[in-house]
DNA sequence: TTGAAAGCGCTACCAT
DNA sequence: ATGGTAGCGCTTTCAA
């Protein structure tokens, strides 16, 4: 049996209910009072239980996390930085790796305050679900039943082709999936095509490699392929972290010295980019901005009511490395 | 506000109390009021408060597991398989992507019945550790505080091998990761050896490549590595799941045909075996079957506190598919 | 500023 | 077979 606040206030001489008032910093109990019991408490190694506290405060103080089916390392890198972000509030965070019925009727039991989730599969059934709802995606409509935290991938896109045409680049490529339909790929897609009409770039149709796949080794024979026609491009943008470090490899067992021959900046901005064979260049929402405003937003939400359901699209952060060096016009 | 047992109550007419043990299958309610009541709580979408449930009754009903800081598909399916195993019993799980203290932290904080948890870590603090603790991993030391499931992999590398012995081979390579202290990967590598050994195998040295890393690429160089040299062996064993997949894509591009050329047999019995671009045959135990003995044991070790934790060795599997072939002597 | 007491939703025991 | 009730540990009035 573990100690409980009946412990404390036996030793501490006073009543129960003011030992839960000075745990709970309420401004009813004499700062020496609270003093001396949080000190008890801290010596007992008192800890709250959990349940009586949830049930009786409606609230569960639970966070709960859909886990993206999809194994990449933006993703759980991702995932532990938004649980380590509510570490730091009241809150705590479950994980489940259910597919989603199941994940929301676990939540439901556990009687979670909110859900984060990733990408669409909120839309279809969710729309009932009377909990608050935040998704990780891409805002296509503009209006959402939920808010939606977008890392404007579109945005990001333009950034990189921007960053690298006052370099002096005008041929540059794009390696991506566009197999899929998921929205976040096509969003950086279609932004990249646009950034590069706005920036008159030709681009050629080989310019314009499709991985189909997300995979270290979709990046790779996609820079292989790139690579097999001329003229080269001067820089390529990668789609995402891992497709980049296949890039890499691909350019490098050809030879093609990175930034000398050949610029890249990855989608994308997690440290890890740093551990690459080559540090690259990168654009994109910092993973850590991405939990802040995630868990900020989620925990809004619950505790607003009334607050609308926001679509909040972040500002894509450029992370120079040594990756991409500017070339003569 | 949800509904409560008292709510049912009123509406079946009969007392909360009868309606608490009709809800839980007791044999102290006829059968007609029990239908009645069961009917009637499904109706109105009851669903039991977690809080209040977990309040009186002591125990918890959760099983916390830490999620393994490496990135493996495996471990991914391994993790999900285990929900799934999880799922079936009253039990549910909680998964924590913080480093172990944290988890712990959590882990105390949500009062869990019992903790799973991947390979050694255990072994620090946790002696202390008052909850159930179960360890997936490799059982070194023949004691152990908490009960270990170990997954065998010196007897799955001597299947492998009697296996592709009896079919011929003798000349056998194995491509694996020896370059971190993973006791996973050190029980394949010895596995092999002894095996080798026993079967009288002339292991060349080349025969064994060190990937140096676990990923999909290092399966993909150690393998060009391999047969940059002659004599090709016959067969290869692969020591995981991306590994082999890399394996295959660097014999391919090799013009190697598996296994007309080069059998190949990989560690990690998981279904995604079957879709790799040639179906690989695979030694190891099957990953329901781990996460059906995590499962059960876990249990076991929570409601039985007498029992004793024991070191599970579980038997390896070989599943055969078309990536080995007969070899004449 | 502190204490007493109600009650969150449920299980388990005792009474009927 | 069913009902009444205590109490799990806590928060939150309300009274002192």
């Amino acid at each position: 049996m573990s100690i409980t606040i009946k412990d404390i206030a036996q030793i501490a001489g006073v009543s129960y209910s003011t030992v839960s008032k000075a745990l709970n910093n309420s401004p009813l109990v004499k700062k020496d009072t609270k003093d001396k019991i949080i000190a008890i408490a801290k010596e007992m190694g008192y800890e709250p239980n959990f349940a009586a506290q949830r049930l009786v405060s409606k609230r569960t103080k639970l966070v709960g996390l859909i886990w993206p089916t999809i194994e990449r390392v933006v993703l759980a890198t991702l995932v532990t930085k938004i649980s380590d972000e509510i570490r730091k509030t009241p809150y705590s965070m479950i994980l489940s790796v259910d597919p989603i019925e199941a994940s929301l009727e676990t939540f439901r039991k556990f009687q979670v305050d909110g859900i984060i989730l990733f990408e669409e599969e909120g839309d279809r059934m969710i729309e009932t679900h009377p909990i608050p709802l935040l998704s990780y995606g891409v805002s296509g409509k503009t209006f959402s039943p939920f808010p939606i935290i977008d890392a404007n991938h579109g945005q990001a896109m333009h950034d990189a082709i921007q960053y690298l045409y006052e370099l002096g680049h005008r041929k540059i490529a794009y390696i991506g999936d566009i197999s899929s339909k998921d929205p976040m790929q096509l969003a950086k897609y279609n932004g990249f095509i646009q950034a590069a009409k706005k920036y008159k770039l030709a681009v050629d149709p080989h310019y314009l490699v499709n991985t189909e796949g997300l995979d270290w080794y979709n990046g790779y024979s996609a820079a292989k392929k790139l690579i097999s026609h001329s003229p080269l491009p001067t820089a390529v943008v990668g789609g995402s972290y891992d497709i980049s470090s296949g890039i890499i490899r691909g350019l490098k067992e050809n030879q093609l010295d990175i930034p000398k021959d050949i610029s890249i900046i990855s989608y994308d901005n997690i440290p890890q980019m740093a551990n690459l064979e080559i540090p690259l260049t990168a654009i994109g929402v910092p993973v850590d901005q991405l939990a802040k405003e995630i868990v900020h937003t989620m925990i809004q939400q619950i505790e607003e009511q009334d607050s609308e359901p926001t679509v909040k699209k972040l500002q894509p952060l450029l992370h120079e490395r040594a990756s991409c060096t500017s070339v003569k016009a």
